[in-house]
DNA sequence: GAGAAAGATTAAAAAATCATGACAAATATA
DNA sequence: TATATTTGTCATGATTTTTTAATCTTTCTC
């Protein structure tokens, strides 16, 4: 699943946005025309679809009927018209909401932040390299999901909420498995190297997840 | 519950949008300050919020801030202002939307019928693979009517209208059984494996009622 | 550098959770 | 009422996660 699908023929202007999608860690794809565009939204779905309407060939109504027919999918629409009914034209066919071409890129940026957050509610938690969304409870890196157990899921969210912090032992274990746990301890390194495996490029020289030795663990 | 609470000082433009608004059968109040606004939001609460951001008083941040603070109600901002940061700054509060006075009535009304649209008249829910009427309480998929029981349809519903984030048993059994139910949690396993064999092309390797474990399950 | 303490690693046991099938109970339908 | 359908319960086995425990490695202190 992309996050964010492209159509637009100005192939210029689609690699800014996409630059400063992909900065903000969205996976992003770009098509240059209609029918592109609908191949990749089939082959692969999408979580957003920023449409121009004008485009050679087919143009973009025949992508919107098409993704609003047949799903829920977000359509961003970006327009060059100004004309009033196009605007309406969209809007009634199910479009989220539109943007004028030229559009200011931080605006751009606010109504996809805006959509995102709407839609999925993403209760997101992002730092450069993984990006934890709390209500769908997944991890995703790069732009692949990683499967995690609950302990792994509780253990890595605690510590990427207060990254850079050092948390204890005793807090992390107070925390997620309860002061009044019967476990013991130790089974907390354990989370901490399965953890690793999952997350570091090399589990045996740890990058995020760093150790401080005689208090606790880091994440950086 | 309102409809439509339009909380906007200039009575007469108000009363035009209430008028049309009411037209087409939506109930509508107006507050003519945050205060009276805030006060009715919070006593019969609303379904969409159309506010104006230059209030005398308080202004409407005062008044997005406390509605998105609380609820997922969408908010449709309505500002005279033109500077690029009053937008940003509504968009990122989390209205769903702006539109610049002096507006066009009919736009306003498109994106007030997309909204409600969107965010409530859910009739049809479609996933690629299946559609639900909510109406009918029919599913469809590919080209056959499935046969679901009550129970069926309200979990696979409630499932597709959550589609990607998690859903706990507690929340999935509360939901539809009702927190007082005298029935077992276990039942619900029982349930998703019912509504697996339907929709699932290998029920034994589920792909879209996916387990999430130790929390609930998942449509995707 | 030796020894002690803390952390990492590994594999396997234990515990928790889920899936399943068969059947009973409740409910709707004829 | 009889029958069919839906819903709930339970026991069992399978699967996944978590914990334990034994051992190895690293770091710190003297």
């Amino acid at each position: 699943m992309i996050d964010i699908l492209i159509v637009e023929d100005n192939k210029e202007l689609a690699d800014v946005l996409c630059d400063f999608l992909r900065a903000e860690q969205y996976t992003v794809s770009i098509a240059q025309n209609a029918e592109k565009g609908l191949a990749l939204y089939e082959k692969y779905g999408a979580r957003l679809v920023v449409l121009d309407l004008m485009l050679p060939g087919k143009d973009g109504y025949y992508v919107l009927e098409k993704v609003r027919g047949g799903s829920n999918t977000p359509v961003l629409i970006v327009s060059a018209k100004t004309a009033k009914d196009d605007k309406l034209t969209g809007l009634d066919l199910g479009a989220d909401d539109y943007i004028e071409k030229p559009y200011d890129i931080d605006i751009m940026l606010a109504k996809i932040r805006g959509i995102f957050k709407r839609r999925y509610s993403l209760d997101e938690l992002i730092d450069g390299n993984l990006r934890i969304n709390k209500s769908n409870r997944t991890i995703i890196k790069g732009d692949t999901e990683m499967e995690m157990t609950g302990k792994e899921f509780e253990l890595l969210t605690l510590l990427i909420e207060n990254r850079g912090r050092t948390l204890s032992k005793e807090y992390l274990f107070n925390t997620i498995w309860g002061s009044d746990s019967d476990s013991e301890q130790q089974t907390l390194t354990v989370h901490i190297k399965r953890l690793r495996e999952k997350i570091e490029k090399d589990p045996k020289k740890p990058q995020k997840i760093v150790t401080v030795w005689g208090v606790g663990y880091k994440y950086l």
